[in-house]
DNA sequence: TGCGTCACG
DNA sequence: GACGTACGTGACGCAA
């Protein structure tokens, strides 16, 4: 808690030094170092938020001459002048306490020490606590009564006289004649040579003070300590000079001048800004309130008549669903948002039938209302996430219609690349200014509240905000949108899948739950045998998923080789190609991967699913999300139906639990090669195109070009080696991973890709060619256009610049695959609704999609279904579809 | 929360 | 000569 006469004295530059040390490699986006302020700033707001000091001030050494150098001139002549990376730093380190309220103190001809020391004497005369802020131990001399020293490091130590009793060895008083004695070589104080920091502590603590030791140094026992002390009597006298601390700086102590006035949210934000702290400026970006803006709640059903009124009349409207998380088919409706101008909003809170005392809207009624504008497609809507709320809004029987534009998938596509497409950092980067988050008006982790449960007045703030911003960002982006050139994938591509992913959610898929509770009894058996057997193998018990128990099994109690150490932490790899390679010598590592693929599918799947089954329509509904991958794939997630195994016999198993209802049929329908496909259309490499014109199998054809007509291997086997071969090598992978991958010398791997690129020679012009476009534009496109920035191409560093080259030459591959997907869901949606109405696409999956059809019409959607994606786009190759129809996911894959 | 691992195309 | 070594995702369990 706050002092009210507590005075911070913060070791400026020793406090900057630890800083750039302790943190490396942060860089601003002009390239240069912000290690050392950064660190400085974190230790400062740290600082503030533990202690808040009711004084503070920070002090610097100035670059002029002090007393010392006047005492001794080679004072500091040892010290290696400050890293130029460190001292371009300094100004920003004065900025930052400026901007953070925090007084800076200087003194000419003293240095920073005796002007914290002498005010921290007249401070504690005055009656303060006094903390001076350090990690250097030379001020431990100072501290007595209320002075104390703080160091910040880790949990932050405080050291009074005891604690420097302890810490240092002798009392504070004596600190200056042990630090005389042992000297400090960074400063050039000499001390007395041969007697380091344990022997000037004995001495000093068995004489009392160095004019005692000095006095009596020809009865020091230790032949060279004696003889050291008497030669160099005179140094250790000059030393104390120097190491001592001055406390009669003629600096007034003025209270007035230290008291800690709170940031500036405008300098800190301008400069935490200037130096690239993504996650520090937003905290002190302009918040709205600043803004003069017009939100209001309308609580009676006249106001919303009369909303709906206007937003007709507008023939725009920016709307939001306020309702809890993401997944739309299990959000909880609590309110709707409405924006027909900028900075302008209204917000209609539903009542909580849990708080019967909060005013809000009757959501029935609220709903009804609106309902004819929403679904007037004359009335143009906006929003951030438009299918969200086409999800939550089907629920109660609106179907949203007049999609005009989506701030969301506009951001995604003018930047791909963008760490995140949310609201609140798309309003920071646009418009400046930090907007409310869900969590600011809910709380988060376990105390987090429902949108519901949170009183309507709260939440205006917040909810105004979801439509406003999106209305005002809507007004940059639909421009910007043209100028980009991505507005054709934008309103033939992104757009109209909105409603169509907004009805796969809503569909869902059905899963056996019964299937999978047998699956996980049977699974769990299987894992207790193989954890009986590994327990043995390594002769005592442990947790088989914690990489790291395990690999202190592996590696240190049965020594076997380390092959591999994991990216971040350098420990020992147990990966699934480590343990592989271990198992060729030893039982144990195969028992592990069993155990771990048990393990996986069970935890991830079939626990996970059941979970998942919504309470009313018996089915899992994931969400699709539209503007995460940076390729133009879609992704799910809340569960991910993109990545259910199928790749292992017993993975499978759990495809046979996704089901189709009663009297109905799964019918899958999946892109043959699709990206080889387009490789041959984009690169226009005559073999290749040919082989597919041909109808052959590319993988075949592949094996024959790589490795020749005479290799010897069965067919089976040259072509899985063929097909990693022709995925591969498109994208960059090296002989050194190729050798491993198909298990052949690095030479071999090499000759192989060698060869690849001679039987396909227009491949490797198609490559440098996207290359050469990309580096000139700073862009990679797909055929459709859409883009995605690859600035790292022109970087220094060789690593970063070759995986920006892979990046840029996948993009416009596995891109313009998603593109053709996606312009397939299109037209597939729109023939099913007019031939097939009562089937329905319910997943996507990159190259697949899944359809759920009454049995009787199974053949016909099948064929719609192979003929529309066949026809989705004409490349110079066909596209090839293959399709299969069963009673399960696994049955009906062909 | 970050990391290691592993499921998919 | 050392270094690290195909792209794109999301979820789980562990450890801090």
């Amino acid at each position: 808690m706050s002092e009210p006469r507590s005075l911070f004295l913060i070791d400026g530059s020793n406090q900057m030094y630890r800083a750039y040390h302790a943190i490396r490699g942060l860089t601003g986006p002009d390239g240069r170092s912000t290690n050392a302020v950064y660190g400085f700033i974190t230790m400062l707001r740290k600082l503030l938020a533990d202690h808040k000091p009711a004084f503070i001030a920070a002090s610097f050494d100035l670059p002029t001459e002090t007393f010392r150098d006047r005492i001794a001139g080679d004072y500091k002549a040892n010290r290696s002048p400050m890293p130029q990376d460190l001292a371009e730093q300094i100004p920003w380190v004065h900025e930052a306490c400026e901007a953070m309220g925090v007084p800076i103190l200087t003194h000419e001809g003293f240095e920073a020490d005796d002007v914290i020391g002498t005010l921290a004497r007249r401070a504690a005369e005055a009656g303060y606590q006094v903390a001076i802020v350090t990690g250097d131990k030379d001020f431990f001399q100072l501290v007595e009564g209320t002075i104390r020293v703080y160091n910040p490091k880790d949990e932050g130590a405080w050291f009074d006289a005891e604690g420097v009793k302890t810490k240092f060895g002798v009392l504070p008083s004596q600190v200056i004649d042990v630090l005389a004695i042992m000297g400090d070589t960074s400063d050039n104080v000499k001390g007395v040579p041969g007697i380091g920091e344990k022997g000037a502590r004995d001495l000093i603590t068995t004489y009392g003070s160095l004019d005692a030791l000095l006095a009596a140094a020809p009865e020091v026992k230790a032949k060279k300590q004696r003889e050291a002390l008497i030669a160099h009597a005179d140094d250790a006298r000059v030393s104390r000079q120097l190491v001592t601390i001055h406390t009669d700086v003629p600096v007034p102590f003025d209270p007035g001048s230290l008291q800690f006035r709170g940031a500036s949210r405008e300098r800190c934000y301008a400069l935490f800004s200037t130096l690239g702290f993504r996650t520090l400026a937003p905290e002190f970006a302009p918040t709205a309130e600043s803004i003069a803006r017009d939100y209001a709640i309308v609580d009676t059903i006249e106001g919303v008549q009369a909303l709906a009124a206007e937003a007709r009349a507008a023939g725009r409207v920016a709307l939001h669903a306020v309702a809890d998380g993401d997944a739309g088919m299990r959000a909880e409706l609590a309110g709707m948002v409405l924006s027909t101008g900028a900075r302008q909003a209204r917000f209609l809170p539903f009542t909580a039938a849990s708080l019967v005392s909060e005013a809000g809207l009757d959501r029935a009624a609220t709903l009804a209302a609106l309902k004819e504008v929403l679904e007037d497609a004359g009335v143009r809507k906006i929003g951030h996430d438009l299918k969200f709320a086409m999800v939550v809004l089907a629920r109660h029987g609106i179907t949203l219609a007049g999609l005009e534009l989506d701030t969301m998938l506009s951001a995604y596509l003018l930047d791909a690349g963008r760490s995140s497409q949310d609201l609140e950092p798309l309003a920071l980067e646009q418009l400046g200014y930090r907007a409310r988050t869900a969590d600011d008006v809910r709380g988060k982790g376990a105390k987090a509240a429902s949108f519901t449960a949170v009183p309507a007045a709260q939440l205006l703030d917040y909810a105004g905000e979801r439509a406003d911003l999106a209305w005002q960002l809507a007004e940059r982006f639909g421009p910007e949108l043209a100028t980009a050139g991505v507005e054709t994938v934008y309103r033939d591509l992104e757009l109209p899948l909105v409603p169509i992913l907004a009805a796969l959610e809503r569909a869902g898929v059905k899963v056996d739950v019964p299937a999978l509770t047998g699956q996980a009894a049977h699974m769990e058996q299987e894992m207790n045998a193989r954890a009986a057997e590994i327990f043995r193998q390594a002769g005592e018990t442990f947790n088989i998923g914690s990489p790291k128990q395990l690999g202190e099994i592996l590696f240190d109690k049965l020594q076997l080789p380390v092959l591999k150490r994991t990216g971040t932490t350098r420990t020992p790899s147990t990966a699934v190609e480590v343990l592989e390679e271990l198992a060729l010598t030893h039982d144990l590592p195969r028992l592990i991967l069993d155990w771990r693929s048990l393990s996986k599918l069970k935890g991830t799947y079939i626990d996970a699913l059941p979970t998942l089954v919504h309470p009313v329509t018996g089915r899992v509904h994931t969400v699709f999300n539209q503007a995460v991958a940076a390729t133009g794939r879609l992704s799910s997630s809340d569960p991910n139906l993109q990545n259910i195994p199928i790749r292992t016999a017993l993975g499978r198993e759990i495809r046979r639990t996704f089901v189709a209802e009663p009297g109905h049929v799964l019918i899958s329908a999946d892109y043959s090669q699709i990206e080889l496909r387009v490789l041959a259309h984009l690169s226009g490499d005559e073999t290749l195109t040919a082989s597919f014109a041909r109808g052959d199998d590319i993988h075949d054809q592949t094996a024959l070009k790589v490795f020749g007509e005479h290799s010897g291997l069965d067919r089976h086997e040259l072509r899985r080696r063929a097909k990693i071969v022709n995925y591969a090598l498109l994208y960059g992978k090296t002989a050194f991973t190729l050798a491993k991958d198909i298990g052949v010398s690095q030479q071999a791997a090499q000759q192989f890709i060698d060869a690849y690129f001679a039987g396909f020679p227009r491949v490797r012009g198609f490559i440098d060619q996207t290359l050469a476009d990309a580096r000139e534009s700073g862009v990679v496109r797909t055929i459709f256009g859409r883009k995605r920035p690859v600035p790292e191409l022109t970087s220094r560093n060789g690593q970063i610049r070759s995986a920006a080259e892979r990046v840029a030459v996948n993009m416009p591959i596995q891109g313009t695959a998603a593109d053709i997907l996606k312009k397939a869901m299109i037209d597939v949606d729109r023939v099913l609704t007019a031939q097939a109405p009562g089937s329905r696409m319910i997943l996507t999956v990159h190259d697949e999609l899944l359809f759920e059809a009454p049995e009787a019409d199974a053949d016909h959607v099948a064929a719609l279904v192979r003929a529309t994606m066949a026809e989705a786009v004409i490349l110079s190759v066909p596209l090839d579809v293959d399709v299969g129809i069963g009673a399960n996911w696994k049955e009906a894959k062909p």
